[in-house]
DNA sequence: GATTAACCGAGACGGTACGTCACGTCTTTAA
DNA sequence: TTAAAGACGTGACGTACCGTCTCGGTTAATC
């Protein structure tokens, strides 16, 4: 379900067995499904070499073959656009399973941490950030987007919970507080981000390793 | 010392044995020091309503009567501009005293918590950390103007230290977790920055109260 | 017979002997009668105020409360439609009568003067004088648009050729010579179409007054 | 003087020899002068090959190796420019001399209708007819560079008048009724403009030969 | 006192992207 | 086959801002 956000949202997860009305449909051609693709497509290629300082609305509109207002039917924005490219291509680190809490997150806090290393044009969410800041539906993609993120930690910790290695705490203040420093140092102090830190700041959370 | 740092930087650290009085003094009009002035306060005013978006250079030069070329002669980009501007008018907390590290970080945290609610168009954080992408000089002007606002922290920890209430450990990593999910909060995910939060931020950090 | 210029041309003038209630007859939906009015109706207020300026397809269109395929079904192009607007609204000169040629040319030429001063914002003219240099069928119905106009002079001109009042000369090059400089100066120089002018150009064409 | 008619008109026939103020010269950076020339220069040749419809204000600037707001900062609209730059190139047809009223209009007349039938590109004119209608300078601009036009007329008019020729009637009204009918035939009835016409026009104005 | 060099305000410069608009065509489902 | 609805590719529009450059004129320290 990638693009429509702009039209109203019709019949949003019915997947009901018992015929319901058949949806409204709408008269009038139908958006070409094509134009999605090739849109998206086009925008994650050029965010890929050139991030987006070299992602421009008429370049996205050529490349997809595709004229401007096309793009502008189906996204409000050059950032709404971004962001439902970045979901097409989502780059999430996979669960691991150690067996316990603390090796679990040890293990997904290094992948991260390299990731953060490695991350080739990481100016998409400083640019969203700022977006976010003037258009209230950035706002709520981007959260929507960083939440989807959040979900690998949710679940190593409730795994934790169900395994009785965690009190069942404050989980979404210990998931802000695992995740919060990597963007604060990748996007502000610029401070770097290396395995030791990974491992220090897991062990911190989790209390000193006995 | 808010200006020249495009210029030649004049008189680094003056370790000239014969302590000479005369200074290098180039030749040529000097700068007129009120300019500097005039120009950072057009910018804090521009910034203030309208933030970045409403501020460009072309504004700036025609409310501080200036030249554009003027100010291009004292700052290299519209973003050093802005982080000079930003330190003019130092919005930082202060530091509070209440005996005990926890009451302390509490007190702060709490009022911190308070000026992210209260703060009007946070859109120059924003807009800055994605300059930082792109110049390197914006990326530590925005480092130090940060670790300028944790200076109050580290204060509070030392001086737990320095009393025995806190173990030598890893203040920078814990500054980094009390600071880094007020910000995350604030320009990621959008999360409401509530009293509660804050406090329950602290406890987290200091382990649970007893 | 205001429309089908596209379409095959049905019926032109209906000479069949043999009176067969038959027609044609085409499969499939036929065309909507009322469509027809419904557009031209539309495109005459819109003309109306705003002028071709504020008539765009689409409006027309919304306005007639008809697709857009319908009104290029019908007219090649905007600028044939609204030609057929106009024939819909005729704002011909009735055709003086004061028993002398003189006389009839003087009331006419006044007549027209105060028309091209009252007209409010005659930009439909010289639109489809443009449109109609890069399509023939423009020019073509232009072209037969004003002939109609031409009509009245003529009629006059004829009558007091017939009356003996007038050498039956060169009628068509007399039409232009009249006509003419009205366009001239409404779109052209811009210089005032007095009562005055109108007179002064009948005296000129028919020999000052004896 | 081609250009600034955006800007004041500031001093436009000051040749008094007497040293006079010596201009006012408005601070800041001078308009570059070769600009205009390379703006006029473009638009020509865009206008030689293409007609209005091949000009668009983005090849004139790419063809001028200029920005587009240098163009905007010189003229207001594609209309005023095209103007001035017809203004460039001025095909006046030269005045004739062969001794009689009659021979030189004749001769005037003859060229004039061969223009008419050669001319290539002759959707300028009614594209400026059009713009005039929204835009009060191209207006003047248009009505200005018609009279220039008309001065070949006057001026064999007025030599006539002096030889005692013609009476010293009304110039300007036969001015127009000899080129309106011209323009008339040309741009709306589309009537061929012979050199037959041509001749019959001539003496329709001056009266039958005798 | 003259020279020199860096400064000053003003504003024009080339470039690039923006988002909007209208054109005339095409593609749906329904009548 | 026509209808209404509306999406489609194209391409121009005029505006805004960037950071640089160019004027004539000013303001010191040096010659």
């Amino acid at each position: 379900m990638p693009a429509s956000r702009t039209a109203a949202s019709e019949s949003d997860q019915g997947s009901n067995v018992e015929a319901l009305p058949t949806e409204p449909r709408r008269p009038g051609r139908p958006r070409d499904a094509g134009a999605d693709e090739a849109i998206l497509t086009a925008t994650v290629e050029l965010l890929a070499d050139g991030g987006i300082a070299g992602l421009s609305m008429d370049l996205v509109a050529k490349r997809a073959g595709v004229g401007k207002a096309t793009i502008y039917r189906r996204w409000a924005s050059k950032e709404e656009l971004v962001l439902d490219a970045l979901k097409t291509a989502p780059p999430t680190i996979p669960t691991p399973d150690t067996g316990s809490v603390r090796g679990d997150l040890v293990a997904w806090a290094i992948a991260l941490a390299k990731r953060f290393r490695d991350a080739p044009a990481n100016d998409v969410l400083p640019h969203l950030i700022e977006a976010a800041v003037f258009d209230d539906r950035v706002r709520e993609s981007l959260s929507a987007y960083l939440h989807g993120r959040q979900d690998t930690v949710r679940t190593i910790l409730e795994r934790g919970v169900e395994r009785g290695e965690l009190a069942a705490a404050d989980v979404e203040l210990v998931i802000d507080v695992l995740i919060a420093p990597f963007l604060y140092r990748r996007l502000m102090t610029g401070a770097p981000i290396t395995t030791s830190f990974a491992k220090r700041l897991v062990d911190f959370v989790l209390g000193r390793p006995r």
